[in-house]
Formats: structure tokens, C-alpha cells, sequence
DNA sequence: TGCAGTGTACTATGATTCGTAATACAGTTA
DNA sequence: TAACTGTATTACGAATCATAGTACACTGCA
């Protein structure tokens, strides 16, 4: 199911994120299918359980999947793939933005100032992964 | 002329950098005046010449400032006065952009990753910090 | 030419962060 | 209860970060 490089430069954790979003995103994986567990899945690429956690919460965090304690985690349902177009177009638009604004002598951080205030304001805003 | 708080979270040569745009920007230090030496400041603050070098790196890549060798630092003239309307412009496409990546369901987390990713791919920010 | 000023590059190092692992806790279902 | 699930806590080596030490290279002036 999955291909890893774990000699990469880029984490596993972050390999096993782009997978699936790819998978999710192509429909492979469909709406409410059930994800292969934490321990499945590290077992079957002999890596720690707490890896695949890490990738599942980051994906989590992103609403393409859901977990529930003890049943499992699965593909979040349609909202996402409704607005995929539309989420590609914004972040496009936004990469755009976000680099004039770099080269504009506007920095990362006042960046995060910007989003996190946002962010409160509008309420809409999942909390964000602190790392361990 | 600057006044430092060591023993803050933020790192010196941050501290450093933005306090320096403020000079700048309020014209307090005006254009191709000349800055102090790494060695003065340095001195001054009791801190290492790198230390303020890297603030100076920074601010140039930013073109905030202007470095020749052998001579000294000086403010660069015009150009971010140029451009502080369009970082007023910038900013506000920013905020809309950002409030619908939000309502699309777009993390700030994941906002936090793609700055980071564009500042590092094109140079953007903090750059050249090649650590041996 | 030499000296004293300037910026720059390289290396070292302690502190912090990062990626992963080990282990224990907690909910679900049969 | 047993055998699955996800989750939280802690630990630890590796990588990165912030700063320092030191040496190099250029400029301008006596």
C-alpha cells in the first residue's frame, strides 16, 4: 500500500502525509473508509506506532480524516473533496502572495502574527499541532 | 541607540533586525547614511561582531541596507519607501486570502508550513544561514 | 607601504528543537 | 475479559539554531 524512503532527508511522518493526502485526494481511499491502524500500519513498514499517530493527527488536523478512540480513523467525508478546487486555486493564489510579500521585506513571522489574529477573529480556525 | 533585551526568547540578531527596519523605516536613520561597524556595535552591546553581522546579512537580503567591503553599512535609499504602499496592498490581499483558506478549511498550521517552505525556496527570509 | 578601519567566511559549541521510539493509558466491540 | 482500536507521556539521539572565536580580505589614509 505504501512505498517509504526511510533513508530520506524528509521525515517518514511527513512522507506517510503526503501519501495519503494524495490517495485521499484521488479517491483511492473513498468517504468513511477505514484507515489500516496505527500498529498495522507500523508493523507493516516497521516503523513506530507513535509515526503513523503523528502523520494521522497532522492529517487530522487538516480534516482529511477523523479518528474515534477504540474504532479507528477513516477518510473525512465529501466537505474536503467539494472544495478541493477551490482550496488548490486559494493556496496557488496564496503561494503567490505570500512570496511578494517576502520579497517585500514582510516577514515569516509577522506572517504567523497575521494568520493566528485571523485565525481568532474569524473563529473558523482548528488549533493548530504543537509538537510534542 | 538600541537597547536589548538579552535574555528574551528572541534571539539577539532578530531583536536586532527589527529594531533596525523601525530606524528605518521612520527615516531615523536616513537613506545611505552609514551605519555602525559590527565591531562598534558589537563593542557597545557587548555582544559578538557575528552576531550583529548576521542582523546586517539579514537586513541586507532585505534589502533594508547596503554593505561594502572594507567600508562599512549603509541605509539603502528609496526603495522600501517605494514599496510601503504596495505592502499595504499586499497585506490587505493577504488577510482576505487568508480568512477564505481558513473558511475552506485550510489549517493554519498548514499556512505556517507553506511560508516556511516559500521562504526557504526562494530566499525570501532569513536566507543564507549555512551553519558550517 | 603599512596600519587601522571596515565587511566576510569558517569553525566551534552549548542550547534548543525535531523525529522517532518505548511504554502506559483509555475507549470499543464481541 | 480479550483483543482490537486511538491517545498521551516521556525519553533520547540527531539535527538545527544562536552565538562566539578567529582568521581572511578589502578600503582608505598617513
Amino acid at each position: 500500500m505504501f512505498e517509504l524512503d526511510v533513508r530520506s532527508r524528509k521525515p517518514i511522518y511527513e512522507q506517510l502525509v503526503e501519501r495519503l493526502k494524495e490517495l485521499i485526494i484521488t479517491e483511492v481511499l473513498k468517504a468513511n473508509e477505514q484507515l489500516p491502524s496505527v500498529r498495522m500500519l507500523a508493523q507493516q513498514l516497521t516503523i513506530n506506532p507513535n509515526t503513523i499517530q503523528k502523520a494521522y493527527r497532522e492529517l487530522e488536523s487538516q480534516s482529511y480524516i477523523y479518528s474515534i478512540k477504540g474504532k479507528g480513523s477513516f477518510v473525512s467525508p465529501a466537505t474536503l473533496k467539494q472544495n478541493s478546487e477551490k482550496i488548490v486555486k486559494v493556496k496557488h493564489e496564496l503561494s503567490k502572495l505570500i512570496s511578494e510579500a517576502l520579497y517585500l521585506g514582510i516577514t515569516a513571522d509577522e506572517l504567523f502574527k497575521m494568520i493566528k489574529e485571523i485565525e481568532t477573529t474569524v473563529g473558523g480556525g482548528i488549533e493548530s499541532d504543537q509538537n510534542q
